[in-house]
DNA sequence: TAAAAATAATAGTAATACTATCATTTTTGG
DNA sequence: CCAAAAATGATAGTATTACTATTATTTTTA
């Protein structure tokens, strides 16, 4: 038997639940490989609708508009995440080896989960290192949190920031380390590949230099006297 | 006498020169208005025509399009902190101090320079917050590298990873720890005010705690044994 | 097997992101 | 000062985007 994971969505992120149907799962695939290829810009209803084999109004009756498509798939990726931190660090009592697990996680490439098969975690993974931050970087940022949009990212920095804590509960940051280390995890890897002389990997381009840079940050920083 | 601060901006980026005349003045300091107004998404050259008093064509006559616009101005923002830090850090020996003053610079509020009277370097500050990576968080980051367009974010990335090295010759990862100064004082500024469970300064929301997780952050890796 | 739900097909609108043309005004070099 | 050049204004037009609406058809389910 194979196990089904399942990662809960809040229901106001699309009208009809795209995991409930083949037209659905098939939107969130698709989607997944358009934003990939072609950026979120250039990602639209149309172009979806003909990808998949349906019509631009097949689509809107998932998702209002494409930033809230943005928002489902963000959200579904930090939800997996907070998902596998908790199987990587089960049973680990040391915070420390927790907090290097979760960093190593965080920066490494993702493998695709056979599990989830209309979900391309490998790609996605490259969609929120490059158009994660555009789900919330909006003018509309309040309302969207209003809605709760953002609770996924929100615990998942609250995880972080609690083996933070347990490391050393003296530390004054835990919540803004834990963001540092999300946001950096990201960008470090986005601008080795894409802007190389903003970072220290230019030569081997390496995830494991990014997870050794994270790992030298967070723990002089919350080790010290 | 009056000195005026000219930034020497890439001629890629624009197809006139808006410091070459009062409408393309006014489009800097409408564009810069209508954005921090109502986000970059939302901001067209229609609106800004309208606004400014003249047609989308005359604006169209000054850039290719919007996001040109929009690299124009953090471009700006990039050279305009570069001269600052330069001024700021002029005279002072210690790298520490010159480091403490450039984070300081960074993560503050920025007052509105009298010099460059289209442009309001306070709202332009908010601007680069929200809407700065999206100049390089883009499908076609590659292409615009080729234009010079980041020579300005990493002239001040080059800039401050070289006082972190003059700190401590030792430290491996100057450059990664200059873009994660720039990006997380931002980033930190925007949870702040936006989602601030992501932070440890939502209650008292001042730049003051920004800058000292800052320090915190920086000196305790670089001064690390 | 009939009702309900989902999908497909088609059409239509307002706004966006441009390009083109030509007349008028402003600038500037001789 | 005047003519040529440059910049601007006014207007028009196109393809694409971001939707909404309607109706017919297919699929699901009670």
């Amino acid at each position: 038997m194979k196990l089904q994971l399942q990662i809960r969505m809040n229901e106001d992120l699309f009208l009809r639940n795209p995991e409930g149907s083949e037209l659905g799962k098939k939107i969130i695939k698709h989607s997944i490989q358009l934003i990939y290829k072609n950026g979120f810009e250039a990602f639209t209803f149309k172009k979806l609708a003909e990808d998949i084999g349906t019509t631009e109004a097949g689509v809107y009756r998932y998702f209002e508009n494409k930033h809230r498509l943005l928002l489902y798939l963000t959200s579904w990726y930090w939800g997996w995440l907070e998902f596998q931190i908790g199987f990587c660090t089960n049973n680990i009592k040391d915070p420390n080896t927790r907090l290097r697990r979760v960093i190593k996680l965080l920066a490494s490439k993702v493998e695709d989960d056979e599990d989830t098969s209309h979900v391309n975690e490998s790609l996605l993974h490259s969609i929120v290192i490059s158009e994660g931050s555009k789900a919330y970087l909006t003018n509309h940022v309040a309302e969207d949190n209003q809605h709760h949009f953002f609770k996924p990212y929100k615990d998942l920095c609250g995880v972080v920031g609690n083996i933070i804590s347990e490391c050393n509960p003296r530390y004054k940051y835990p919540r803004s380390m834990a963001t540092t280390i999300i946001e950096m995890a990201h960008f470090q890897n986005f601008f080795m590949h894409n802007l190389p002389s903003l970072t220290d990997f230019g030569k081997k381009k390496e995830e494991t230099e990014v997870i050794a840079f994270l790992n030298d940050l967070v723990f002089s920083s919350i080790k010290r006297v």
